[in-house]
Formats: structure tokens, C-alpha cells, sequence
DNA sequence: ACGATATTTCGAATATTCTAGAAATACCGT
DNA sequence: ACGGTATTTCTAGAATATTCGAAATATCGT
């Protein structure tokens, strides 16, 4: 991953109201949730749901797949342990490997 | 970690120039960098060096020691480790753990 | 106290973000 | 085709971010 890629994917994850979006879905886990869930349970407008999910769509970090008249969304765990390997790899270095930090390879 | 507090340091590193800043001052290690070296490794004006610095101090990311009249920037490794754990364990659930993304406790 | 070096604060221009109401679009069932 | 529900796009205002030059502050050595 890209500096660039990270810097825009953590800023995406870098507002409360995102974040709360993407926790969210996380806990939806992969069945994920309708867009009107995702406003009834955060009780926010929908047009101001609808614009950070679009800047969650934008960077990866969210997929979403349409049924019917609803919008489902789920999270890309690809990117997300993409990002996490980034920070882990470019931004800890050997600062948090010694306090236990590892991000084992998928087999 | 709070999801605000959270919230505000990846919305710190969510900036590319911030970024720089920081992965640079995590290769440095553990003795740091200077304000005026980073400026020279990074190329940017030194008043916009310190406004993203100040930035990365607000959310605890960096620490800053004086050395006479040099400032020595550090990394925080406790803070980006306390953040990281908050990535998997808020942001990833089921998610990432299958992924193989594990953070081990410190011993 | 002075001069030199290091860094921050101030001020300002430009750009971007956040929020949400209103209108538009998308899709389904009938 | 129509009506209803779901979601997005448009528009706009207020707030915040980014950048950098100029001026101010801090620290040291002499």
C-alpha cells in the first residue's frame, strides 16, 4: 500500500462520525447492514450518512451491494488488515515490534 | 481508547504530509529527529512543519524533548500501539482476527 | 547583552469538510 | 404506469484545514 492510500484511508477512518459508521459494520459482521439500519441505529440525516459512506466506499474500506430497494454495506477486511499491515510495518518499524505488535501472514 | 480520541489520531496520521512526518520519525528510532532535520529530509516550510507537528503532539503520537536550542521529536509507541489495539479490537471483531491479525499482550 | 541558529506564532489566502434540507433518482410491488 | 420506500445528489452555510511568508520567541555561546 501506498503512503498516499493509507494517509487517505486513515482520514476516512479519522472522523467520530465515520468511524462509528465503520465499527458499526464491523459489528454487523458478514451479513453487514442496510444503509437505513446504519441511520436509525446512528441517528444521523441520511444525506449526511450517505455522504461518509461514500467516503468510506472511495477508499475501499466499505463495499456495498444493492437487494432490492436497499443498500447493503459491509467492510473490506482486505483493506483494513491492508492498512493495518502499513502502519504496522511502515509506522512501527522496530518501535512496536518489541512491545508485542505482529501481524502474522495469512497462510 | 475512546472512539473520539481514536477518531483524532487517525485523523492525524490521515493526512500525507503527516504521515511522512511520522513514518520518518519512526525510522529515526529511538533517538529521534529534529525539528530542523525533518524539515531538511522533508522539504516543507518550517511553519507548516510545525503546525502538522503541533498536530501530531496534540493527539499524543509524538513527543518533543528540547536539546538546547534543537527540538528532538520521538515517536510514541505506547499511543500508536494503544491505537492499533483499538483498530483490531473495535474495527476488525470476527473480522480481521480470521485474517490472522492477533496483537499480543506485552509480557 | 549580542549575534546566531532553531522553532513557533501570526496573518492571510485558498481549499476542503461537515451538516442537513430539498429535490431527484432507483427499485419494487401491484 | 403508479405509489411507496430507500438512497443519493444538489445546494448552501458554517466551520476547519492547509500552506507559507513574515515576524516573534527561545536558547546558546561569547
Amino acid at each position: 500500500m501506498k503512503l498516499d492510500d493509507a494517509a487517505a484511508r486513515l482520514e476516512a477512518l479519522g472522523n467520530p462520525t465515520r468511524l462509528r459508521i465503520y465499527r458499526t459494520l464491523v459489528r454487523a459482521g458478514a451479513e453487514g447492514m442496510a444503509v437505513g439500519k446504519l441511520q436509525d441505529r446512528l441517528d444521523i440525516a441520511a444525506s449526511t450518512l450517505s455522504h461518509h459512506l461514500k467516503a468510506l466506499v472511495g477508499v475501499g474500506l466499505v463495499t456495498q451491494t444493492r437487494e432490492g430497494t436497499t443498500l447493503i454495506c459491509h467492510t473490506n477486511y482486505e483493506i483494513m488488515r491492508g492498512l493495518l499491515e502499513y502502519m504496522v510495518e511502515e509506522c512501527c518499524a522496530e518501535s512496536c515490534a518489541p512491545a508485542g505488535i505482529r501481524l502474522p501472514k495469512v497462510a
